[in-house]
DNA sequence: TGTTGCACATTCAAAGCATAAAATGCAACA
DNA sequence: TGTTGCATTTTATGCTTTGAATGTGCAACA
């Protein structure tokens, strides 16, 4: 008898666990006062779901005592209000990014062969096939993978590339300065505000302290709010995509903390130039804020070898 | 007893179709004298398949006269010898393009709903559920359709907003003429002279003559051409999707046919500037050629409402 | 020596059932 | 009146079997 049949049926993808870790950062944001009644169905619009999950979500936290339930009265605020779902043991992320990445270093380490069958990748990730299916298609679309015509697929040398990188920032040297001069260019005061918020948090201590996966967001977040700002959805779309092929390659350039000061500072003085309309300036600045990026990145080129 | 008991189970995508037509366009292009022998591992070398969909497409190839059998010799080529795969009746495109292109049409006409569940497409398109899958994903990593956290998905307004089709151009205005100026822009001699010799047949006649799709394919392949030679993959890789989705919404553009004159003799002109190795000038006539495209969209705006 | 032709191995898609997860309707309650 | 709590319906995925399409090794042949 095979170890498969033992085996109770996999559990889909749960979207309440992800949907709890959601709510936590919603109530961190908002500072309600404690005992504040939270509506099921409130949350269900907010965040685009039934009252199913958000209530498998909300009977979780109230385990955890995040949140107090009153029999036919709903769920309530606790005093527990943790700063960030992590605090308490809550992932944002789905399992199958955890595979994502783990697949892509396993390519960039050479563990993982030129020319693979599916059936391997779903015997070494233990995938099933709809998980599997998501993924290949998420990185063929990247680039980094592709289907041969019959069977299994070939990962292309984007990622072992040593240039793959700079290349990267060449794009978006193209495309983000541009996307300040766009007609229909537009920066919420809000977003703007959080933004600025965020730079001013990293300068003074952020940097040192934070994890290379914030370090990384936060950069990322910056460039692609500036691009939604263009309102134009090609600009957004073509950043965000080369954003994601670049954390794959970025992550051994993130030793060298003492240039993220430089970078904060010109982040912040983008965003003063843009809040005071001057965009021709702020698309000069964002030019060289990109080419110096660059020019940073090759003086630390020894330590981006594998 | 259902109707679906009754149906033997459908055929899977087989690549020799499809393959056959391929080799008709490799045959006409490579002009072979009558006779010659086409061994079967190299057309497999070739198109990166196995020996099996070969022979079966040289099987197909020969019962409609293309290729001629010899027992134990193999197969060798015929006085036939079709310009286009399409004279002989054989499709390059895969049937699930075609219902890509169907949702798509029913998407921008109304006809399907902004949120949809996987059933009622599996069932309006007669797909089974790995080609939906794979369409699905298609679509969404193109960004006119995207999964909601539940079930069901949702297409978002990019192909129903008027201004669409004008955003791709500006976007293309900030990759292209940026491509051009790679540093390690090389265009081969080779691509250039079937581009000049594509762009001159369209000349001398072919504008009128051509099928819609046909000058659509002729104008992505130049652009895509040089973004490609810029040796920069996320330049031609941005370019390629923001291609595929203004083909969704360039078709009905496509009625004047007389503003494809002057984009012609551009496209050559920007040839001819690359192939002096004046890139700069070619950068700039790339930027003017796209504005002026634009400026003619412009004009022909009320041919584009629905 | 190199290619064909064929048999056999491998790989993956289709279909259908069972079932988990999410959406929804409705009575009970505050 | 609006919300909760629960039951029911809808939706999509996991698992398995089956078989077709593709890949490959080897003897026969030119």
């Amino acid at each position: 008898m095979t170890r498969k049949h033992d085996l109770p049926a996999r559990r889909r993808s749960d979207i309440s666990s992800v949907l709890a870790a959601r709510i936590v950062q919603y109530l961190a944001a908002e500072k309600l006062p404690v005992g504040t009644h939270v509506p099921t169905q409130n949350l269900a619009d907010r965040f685009a779901v039934s009252r199913s999950p958000v209530n498998e979500a909300l009977e979780l936290l109230s385990k955890k005592g995040l949140v107090i339930h009153r029999q036919n009265k709903g769920y309530f605020t606790s005093a527990i209000a943790p700063e960030t779902p992590e605090h308490v043991g809550l992932a944002l992320e789905d399992t199958l990014s955890s595979v994502y990445f783990r697949i892509a270093e396993d390519r960039l380490s050479g563990r993982l062969d030129g020319q693979v069958s599916e059936n391997l990748l779903r015997q070494t990730y233990d995938l099933t096939r709809s998980q599997l299916n998501q993924l290949l298609g998420r990185i063929a679309q990247e680039g980094w993978a592709e289907r041969r015509p019959g069977y299994g697929w070939t990962f292309s040398t984007i990622l072992t590339t040593p240039e793959a990188l700079e290349q990267t920032y060449r794009l978006r040297m193209a495309i983000e300065p541009a996307a300040l001069l766009e007609p229909t260019f537009q920066l919420g005061r809000e977003a703007a505000a959080q933004c600025r918020a965020t730079e001013q948090w990293f300068l003074s201590g952020g940097i040192e302290t934070a994890s290379a996966d914030t370090l990384y967001e936060r950069g990322v977040r910056f460039h692609e709010t500036l691009a939604a700002a263009s309102r134009n959805p090609f600009f957004l779309d073509a950043l965000r995509r080369v954003n994601r092929v670049r954390r794959l390659l970025a992550y051994r350039s993130m030793l060298d903390r003492q240039r993220y000061y430089s970078q904060t500072r010109e982040h912040l003085h983008i965003l003063d130039l843009l809040l005071r309309d001057r965009n021709e300036e702020a698309s000069a600045a964002m030019a060289r804020h990109l080419r110096s990026v660059v020019k940073n990145l090759k003086k630390i080129k020894p330590l981006l070898k594998v």
